[in-house]
DNA sequence: TCGCATACTTACTTTTTTGTCAGTACTTAA
DNA sequence: TTAAGTACTGACAAAAAAGTAAGTATGCGA
């Protein structure tokens, strides 16, 4: 649970207020949320299908970063009352609206990637046969 | 310390692989890491300043993201063989590079918390008076 | 020789995030 | 009556991030 006047707590708050960037990355930021978006720009999805797409996520993290993606409106949760149930997750006009921004980040991080690679392969070129 | 078999570094790791948004993140990203930079992005500046210019940071924690954000290559660390020591951090280009986008994370951010104020003042008008 | 200024470092604690795993609810079909 | 399918929930444990507070090194001026 989180605590709400822990010194970490208040500096967190203090700097959503003041930084766009860490307003930001209190919403599309933590371990799933970005790929989950990601997903979801080509379309809607149900649980399971996000669950299979994403390699890694545990139920109770990919349920956790739903709810906290919907909670700041970024998703919609759409439920259709079947047995068994069908659940579909959808981006807002918000959450599209993060689309370019995150492509705008991707790119920079995959450019920074290849340019590690690059570097390393020439080390690699120059180290003895 | 960081584990390196922990499922979640594994899954970090394997995140930071595929996905670039997460690795840009794990860069940028962290509670003081934007701050840092858009300091920074105005001219090189000492430790103390940045230290005075970012209500909230310890000593520990400055130092800290100063470190990782220099071991990522975005920042460099001038030293002067000074007594008292003089310390001088500036962006490198690959940090410069981060400009836009970061600009692009923080519109983002303060577009969403501009709409959240307005809809809060809508309903505060409509409360009961 | 004492304190000051600067830029850290270290040991330790608290808080937060992430992961594990078993269990729930509901209906249909075998 | 039992299993299958779907979308979760809850209790607990491990790991990671952040914070606290005291200490280090160096040379200068009082």
């Amino acid at each position: 649970m989180r605590k709400t006047n822990s010194t970490n707590a208040l500096n967190e708050a203090q700097l959503i207020r003041n930084c766009g960037v860490v307003h930001a990355l209190s919403i599309i930021g933590g371990r799933w949320k970005p790929t989950i978006l990601f997903n979801l720009l080509y379309g809607k999805m149900r649980y399971n299908e996000l669950l299979k797409s994403i390699p890694g996520v545990s139920e109770r993290m990919l349920i956790a970063q739903l709810r906290e993606l919907e909670q700041h409106g970024l998703i919609k949760r759409i439920v259709y009352p079947e047995v068994p149930p069908k659940v579909e997750y959808e981006l807002t006009t918000v959450g599209k609206s993060a689309g370019p921004m995150l492509q705008g980040i991707s790119d920079w991080g995959n450019k920074l990637r290849n340019k590690k690679n690059t570097v390393t392969k020439k080390m690699v070129s120059i180290s003895p046969a």
